[in-house]
RNA sequence: GCCGACGUAGCUCAGGGGUAGAGCAGCUCACUCGUAAUGAGCAGGUCGCGAGUUCGACUCUCGCCGUCGGCUCCA
């Protein structure tokens, strides 16, 4: 964000926080700084705040803001603002000051409201002019959920009418992209909380979709010298003890228990593929071994984080388990980069990477071997001139990772796909094979994933096409629509003959006007309309209408069905 | 899990202490029609679930479930 964009928002949340005060002086103000969609400012304030409340805090900046009042920087010693803020009961920000270990602070004052802060801040409130505040939100002091839920207003804040404008046609068009209400308009799932929570239930179109993804991702692996390995649901319990998940991950984990043994829920498809692994001896020369796996898993996720597709409760990941020898850690993890360079240029996404290491405390295996991995893909990174970023303490419990952010068509980022270092597990069961010393070692072991969820994945393709899905990802390609009742039986034969040649095809012979079965399918998305009136079928053609407006008129259906079977192999 | 808001027909939503309403969708009928909504009629609801207050609760109170916006967590 560039600095006068993060100056401007700044200052507008100290003038959210100065109308705050005014309106409302028994509120604790704690911190309040500018953020990538514009900016917010925790407030502690018991009864909270109500959407009209919101109303009037910005009526409040607007009439401050006219007042055009002075914004001064001012140094104190750190003993005098700390006297100050505990005078003024404003326990947040002494808590702040007392963190804080520089002898002096500034203070911005701007009449009758002062705060401890960095700044920089613009001259004056009447610099501040397009802001908009946008919702209420609840959030932890310090973002620790041990500490105390404070309220969250958030604020939107630009330089210009203009963006300003922008930035909220922004948010309508995430609105209108969003895949929970695609997803109902569509028919493409649904969730029930007659089911459960974060248990998704796939339509027809939904499953079409999710049929072609899992297709398209067997043949991918199969051509990267994948094997398909298939696990069970259930594992018992102390499969998961000696894996680590019973100690790590058992609150996310579900368990049932019959005839007196307990079995855990996989929230992973990881001790299956070892135990095809650790089936027989393996040699130098066999590796690296590659077992993937669709595996579905169901994790407990909290109620407050599901959120339609893209956190649900049970998912199926596109998963795969390396088993390799240390010196291959690197050429494989190549590999597993192009290949996620080459799917997400099918989907048409840009992504970003970050290496995530190793947790201050729920981590297993030693230190020794946390900081080698952690090495290793900083140097595939490096080496490929690829740019990450670093996550301190964000790794998985069992190893270090990189996380792929999708960028999609709006510039949003999501988490899909992983590569997961690990030198705990081949520990923890004792995997081995025979080196060309004839002596048994240690091989090493990747998790990865390209996709990541099956679910996420497609909530996420639903928002990136905006439901507009390319040709060979549409659950319907083409709808087949007559005029009269006169052409029914010939769009019928072509109808026969499209779904022989494996297109996804629907039939509208319905008595309804043109304009009627047109606009349906277009609000369906639905990529080719393909129209037969008296003219098409006396000329034995049709007539084709795309989603965009353009048209092929009287054109040969044998040509059309090679137009489609062209793109599904294309891929656009 | 936490803070806040919300839950009324398949969908989108209005209403309000005296047992409910619209538009769209659905069904029936008429219309046989050329590129984004033909017309008429009919039918449709334990007002999320459970308890309490009340002569009476869909409306008020409490609890639960779920959804939404966030926080924390994550594929």
């Amino acid at each position: 964000m560039k600095e006068d964009l993060v100056i401007l928002r700044h200052s507008t949340s100290h003038l959210m926080a100065q109308a705050v005060k005014e309106l409302f002086p028994e509120v604790k103000v704690a911190i309040g700084p500018a953020i990538d969609t514009g900016f917010y400012y925790d407030f502690d304030y018991d009864p909270g705040f109500t959407e009209e409340d919101l109303v009037k805090i910005e009526e409040r900046m607007r009439e401050i803001a006219k007042r055009d009042l002075p914004i001064v920087r001012r140094m104190v010693k750190k003993e005098e603002a700390l006297e100050m803020f505990r005078q003024a009961g404003e326990r947040f920000k002494v808590e702040l000051l007392e963190a804080i270990d520089d002898d002096e602070v500034s203070l911005y004052t701007q009449e009758g409201f002062t705060d401890l802060c960095r700044g920089p801040h613009v001259a004056s409130t009447g610099q501040l002019k397009t802001f908009k505040l946008l919702s209420l939100a609840g959030a932890y002091w310090r973002g620790d959920e041990k500490n105390k839920m404070l309220t969250r207003i958030y604020g939107t804040a630009f330089p210009d009418e203009e963006s300003l404008k922008e930035y909220l046609q922004f948010i309508e068009e995430v609105k209108k992209r969003d895949h929970r209400r695609l997803g109902k308009e569509l028919e493409l799932f649904s969730i029930s909380d007659e089911v459960g929570a974060g248990l998704v239930i796939y339509h027809p179109n939904g499953a079409v979709l999710r049929y072609i993804l899992e297709d398209f991702e067997r043949k991918e692996h199969l051509k990267r010298g994948y094997q398909f390995v298939v696990g069970p649901q259930i594992l018992k319990v102390d499969m998961w003890k000696k894996s680590g998940h019973y100690e790590n991950y058992r609150e996310n984990m579900y368990f049932t228990k019959v005839d007196d043994v307990d079995y855990g829920i996989k929230p992973m498809n990881c001790v299956s593929h070892i135990m095809v692994y650790k089936s027989k001896i393996r040699s130098y020369r066999d590796l690296p071994l590659r077992y993937f796996e669709l595996g579905t898993v169901c994790r407990h996720e909290k109620s407050g984080v599901l959120h339609g597709l893209l956190r649900v409760r049970e998912f199926t990941q596109d998963d795969a388990h390396i088993f390799l020898r240390q010196d291959q850690l690197h050429e494989e993890i190549v590999k597993i980069i192009e290949f996620v360079q080459d799917v997400m240029k099918i989907f048409n996404f840009e992504f970003e990477m970050e290496i995530s290491t190793r947790p201050e405390e729920k981590f297993i295996g030693s230190i020794e071997d946390w900081d080698k991995a952690e090495k290793v893909l900083k140097d595939v990174l490096d080496d490929q001139g690829l740019p990450y970023d670093i996550n301190e303490g964000d790794g998985a419990f069992y190893g270090p990772k990189i996380d792929i952010k999708l960028k999609d068509a709006i510039g949003r980022k999501w988490q899909c796909a992983t590569i997961q270092c690990d030198f705990a597990l081949p520990e923890r069961f004792d995997l081995h094979y025979v080196d060309s010393d004839g002596k048994r070692k240690r091989p090493v072991m990747l998790h990865r994933v390209i996709l990541g969820a099956l679910e996420r994945f497609i909530g996420v393709l639903i928002e990136h096409y905006g439901g507009r899905f390319p040709v060979w990802l549409a659950p319907i390609q083409a709808i087949l629509m007559n005029i009269t009742d006169g052409q029914e039986e010939y769009l019928k034969a072509i109808y026969a003959r499209m779904i022989d040649e494996g297109i996804r095809v629907e039939l509208d012979t319905r008595n309804e006007k043109l304009g009627l079965k047109i606009r349906e399918s277009m609000v369906r998305k639905i990529p080719y309309m393909v129209i037969a009136g008296k003219k098409e079928m006396e000329a034995n053609v049709i007539s084709v209408r795309m989603r965009d407006g353009e048209e092929l008129k009287n054109i040969d259906v044998k040509d059309f069905i090679k137009r489609i079977q062209e793109e599904n192999l294309a891929r656009r």
